[in-house]
DNA sequence: AGATAATACATTGTGCGCAATATTATTTCG
DNA sequence: CGAAATAATATTGCGCACAATGTATTATCT
């Protein structure tokens, strides 16, 4: 019927905006944006990682990531160094502060379920379904999955 | 933990992305971006109606809808233009082209769920989910739901 | 080795999203 | 009625996303 309210992708792309929304006065207080966020949390789990491994696993180019670097570079987050064995390669890796960020970002994830009175089983299926979608629609690319 | 693959609200914001990536070349025939096409969805639905009513519906501001309205106008495929009852007020219809699009986007939702490879039931199952988060998070804002 | 191709990142330009603020028109209230 | 408050849209500025292109650097292939 092509009705917005038939559509899959609208309540997503509303959705995934209000969600971010909830999470702007919590990132906010760390001075991130939730792009820069994203970042942060792929390097805190592993160290260092290049622009490439970043944009595989967050699916961004360099054309988004290189600016958003510079930024954290710029916020003394981050050290961005070419690799010398491949001058090619641009090796991101955290400083004392960035490392120290992560514990202030820690009780991000359950202050943003509590503003958005949502519970963790709703989150769990939400999840779930859009990762099955994920790796249906981009096969391969979020393969570096040893994470867990 | 903190991992990305926790989080709910990366695979979303990922997958989000990943479907309008898919619009996208369907979209560049009618040359559409995605939150035009949504504009052009809603005043599908129903004609004319306000930035403030096209913003609830999509939960988008004037900062955001303003300058896109003007790009639709300048593709000749609405007309802004101000309530005589209430100047405050800026009505945006579809013109003859703009009514003559839909016919051109009626097979995109198809098309795309194609592209991607998933199922019907895969999406109506995402549609669901997301729906029921969004309204609980956005208490009333898609309240202007006479649409079916 | 030298030309060609491939790789990794950077740059440029366009269009969102959103906060903050401005502008104009209407309501409300004393 | 006139001032203050409210409402609807517009403007400005910043940071993504993404396409297209550019620039080094490394790999490949005679």
């Amino acid at each position: 019927m092509l009705q917005l309210d038939n559509q899959a992708c609208f309540p997503l792309y509303a959705l995934s905006r209000e969600i971010i929304n909830h999470y702007r006065p919590l990132l906010d207080e760390l001075d991130l944006t939730y792009p820069q966020y994203l970042v942060m949390m792929v390097l805190w789990e592993s160290q260092p990682q290049t622009v490439n491994q970043l944009g595989g696993r967050l699916l961004l180019d360099s054309g988004t990531l290189t600016p958003l670097l510079k930024r954290l570079e710029q916020k003394g987050l981050i050290s961005r160094t070419r690799r010398s064995s491949d001058e090619r390669v641009v090796e991101i890796s955290l400083t004392i502060d960035g490392v120290d960020l992560k514990s202030s970002a820690i009780d991000i994830p359950g202050k943003v379920m509590q503003s958005m009175n949502v519970t963790l089983e709703e989150l769990t299926e939400l999840r779930n379904v859009a990762r099955k979608l994920l790796a249906k629609t981009n096969r391969g690319c979020t393969s570096a999955g040893k994470t867990e």
